[in-house]
DNA sequence: CCGATTGGTCTGGTGAATGAACCTTCGTCT
DNA sequence: AGACGAAGGTTCATTCACCAGACCAATCGG
């Protein structure tokens, strides 16, 4: 975000945080990035984002430390994007919002459902699993998968294409695997 | 947000819930009204915001049904402007990721803090209280209080003055109490 | 009648987002 | 060798949202 390209002068944390996700497309890039999104163009095919735009923010996102980059082949230098330890902790808050987003703002119901890869139960509103107790499920433990109840378009980019088998969080989807 | 001015296409609830709170003000105008503010002016004072745009805003958040319009004197038509159902289920939302930007992007540490007001516990990572045990407190439930720790200034309006004294969520700041 | 309070709208200027075209480095195919 | 394509950017003109500040309208107290 940054308001005023920054606000400087709010005295809250949520305000530091959009400084760091809050800007127009960044927490959609992280939102990928979870679902195992980590190179460039798989962002571009994925959001719909332009070019310049996905650079700014990527490189938005590394300096703040969201994001680090990560070489995958030296022959013509290439590396993903991947989320660091501050990244992964910004699970919880994705999740609970994309749920409310689910509950309040999505017709015909929310794309994707989460559930715990250890048992297969679907995690309850905070991001914990029912079934096993505890706390939130940390994303390296939790799979999505598309709803079956949810109607409407879906996107044909090659990464929503990937997307459509269920998947563990954070592993990089098959059109990265390729490499 | 809204990008294209809304992001359309996007097959997740994450990017129909930040076309409802992504823009640039949005969440800060929704944690104001967790805090307790109500009155146009006050959130003007207290946020630093350009009128137009919170003006878009406000109504933005009412048409996404976020906020609803509530009467509070006659004599000039005056209304403040009030969490609905949907509104106070942010709360989980914005308090970790209020959360995440203390830990990762605050120097001098977050500016308030947060208890259940039954027991005065500090809430936890997820909103929960340590002592009570359960679920996240709802916002009714929690008290907010300045950081005595936090080093650095605070604003000068008189919102934020207001909020100096320890003050349950949701309870109109004393600007207002005083219509 | 004068001014203050509240909650806006209007306007002109600036910076950021957008989409399309272009560039660079390497690998592969023929 | 030459052509082509993939990956990851950069550059550019246009559009659009944000910004600050001025202005407006209804009502009340003195």
């Amino acid at each position: 975000m940054a308001l005023g390209t920054d606000y400087e002068l709010q005295d809250c944390a949520l305000a530091r945080a959009l400084e760091v996700v809050g800007e127009r497309w960044s927490l959609l890039i992280v939102r990928d990035a979870f679902y195992g999104v980590q190179r460039f163009n798989d962002f571009l095919a994925h959001l719909g984002i332009p070019r310049a735009v996905l650079t700014a923010r990527l490189n938005a996102l590394v300096a703040a430390g969201v994001l680090r980059k990560e070489p995958y082949q030296q022959a013509p230098l290439r590396h993903g994007y991947l989320l660091t330890d501050v990244g992964l902790e910004l699970w919880g808050p994705l999740y609970q919002l994309s749920r409310w987003g689910g509950r309040h703002a999505t017709p015909g119901g929310p794309h994707h459902l989460f559930a715990h890869l250890a048992c297969g139960t679907d995690l309850d509103l905070i991001g914990a699993c029912p079934a096993c107790g505890g706390g939130p499920v940390p994303p390296a433990e939790v799979t999505m998968r598309p709803n079956p109840a949810h109607t409407g378009g879906r996107r044909e980019d090659p990464v929503s294409r990937a997307l459509v088998r269920p998947h563990p969080l954070l592993e990089p989807i098959a059109s990265a695997a390729a490499a």
